[in-house]
DNA sequence: GTGTATGAAATCGTATACGATCCAGTGTGA
DNA sequence: TCACACTGGATCGTATACGATTTCATACAC
């Protein structure tokens, strides 16, 4: 059956926003949201409220919804919990990660690699979006892999700012995924796979961090 | 200005479910809860709408909402979560956390302590929420706090199933809760400080998992 | 020039209405 | 007795309508 249009709604704004077609700050207006996709602002209400619950938006009584605006709090707030959450999906993956995903795995950072040398900081992303999947896609726990995606769906907002590149930090991020990938290769213990996923995903943050002067995260 | 209405049905809702007065497999229809708060449906359905976001109604086209429904495999994902999400704000509020704070939180832990006599599974469980909220809500990311309260809100779920006591736990639990006070009064690293408050959870889940010849929790 | 009143336009919040869908109970034929 | 079509009631999904609120531009007073 074909979606409902509440259904619709939600996926359409959810798509916009991480995909970066709706920036941080813009401004969602039921009447025209419902205009394009040619149904009422009841539904369109409805979508965004779950986007509001996602923290994707926020919303304003008799004001509206808006794309949430991002600062460096934000940003620090948002990697420490996916390093957090994304650690352990990936230990809880781990097991279930098979020999022919974990030459994918080797095969999409070996493009990174060679990617270093005409560095194109778009693609470099995407890659290494695809890379972490493959790790925690497996994870067992739905709430764990909710989250990681949630988390994940929050830092596409960062995507334009000036969060994303940080010089040295893209090479440094290549050997790390070696390691990673080496741990879990070995079958090692979960707990040293999480402290490899989450402190791979923390120095991103700490050398955001230095560079801004601020206090590296205590975990 | 009084809540929107929207708003209204959502807080009696969550309430109502985290109280326990609508139980796991509860029919939320649209209608009688209009009816009840004196609105229409359009209302209901967006608060509806943020409780299913949050996990605790789910949400089936044309059929209608209910309480999400309790099981082992909901339980177990449900405290893994709460483990790792918990321990991460404990040890990140752990410095805001001050003596008139800490002492507070051990005259708590003294009351439990001497409830184990005469044990009061509800009372016991009612203070063990608050001895830890002591301990987590000064954590400086909105986010972790925003994930350990819908984690709590999750576990208030189980309440009526058979997972809440598991003998001799209780007593080992106001053990615990020592041991993580010290670790914060005397200002231990964070990563020290997560692994015990994640600890203190994860041996409940692994004796509930042990009880039913599950295997542990590798986290 | 600065600040405040005012009104119109934009937008939101929710009631109401009605078609669409599901479900349970009934009847019918094999 | 069983399988299945049918039907009425319950409930959902969404369009429409309209009052309430905010916003912003303009006009006016000081």
């Amino acid at each position: 059956m074909a979606p409902s249009k509440s259904e619709s709604a939600y996926r359409l704004l959810h798509e916009r926003i991480t995909e970066g077609a709706f920036t941080p700050g813009y401004r969602l207006v039921l009447g025209t949201i419902a205009a394009e996709l040619g149904c009422s602002v009841v539904p369109v209400r409805e979508a965004i409220r779950r986007l509001e619950a996602e923290g994707l938006v926020t919303f304003e009584r008799n004001v509206g919804a808006t794309v949430v605006t991002t600062d460096a709090a934000l940003y620090l707030h948002t990697m420490q919990t996916l390093a957090i959450i994304e650690g352990a999906a990936t230990a809880l993956s781990a097991p279930f990660v098979d020999a022919g995903q974990l030459a994918a795995a080797r095969a999409i950072n070996q493009i990174m690699s060679e990617l270093l040398l005409d560095f194109d900081a778009t693609r470099f992303t995407e890659l290494n979006n695809e890379f972490h999947q493959v790790l925690y896609q497996h994870c067992p726990n739905p709430h764990i892999l909710d989250l990681v995606h949630r988390g994940w769906n929050r830092m596409s907002l960062m995507r334009s700012s000036s969060f994303t590149h940080i010089p040295g930090r893209a090479r440094e991020s290549v050997k790390e995924h070696e390691q990673i990938l080496d741990l879990i290769e070995a079958k090692a213990p979960a707990a040293e796979i999480e402290q490899a996923a989450r402190a791979h995903r923390t120095r991103t943050l700490n050398a955001y961090l230095a560079a801004a002067s601020l206090p590296a995260s205590p975990l």
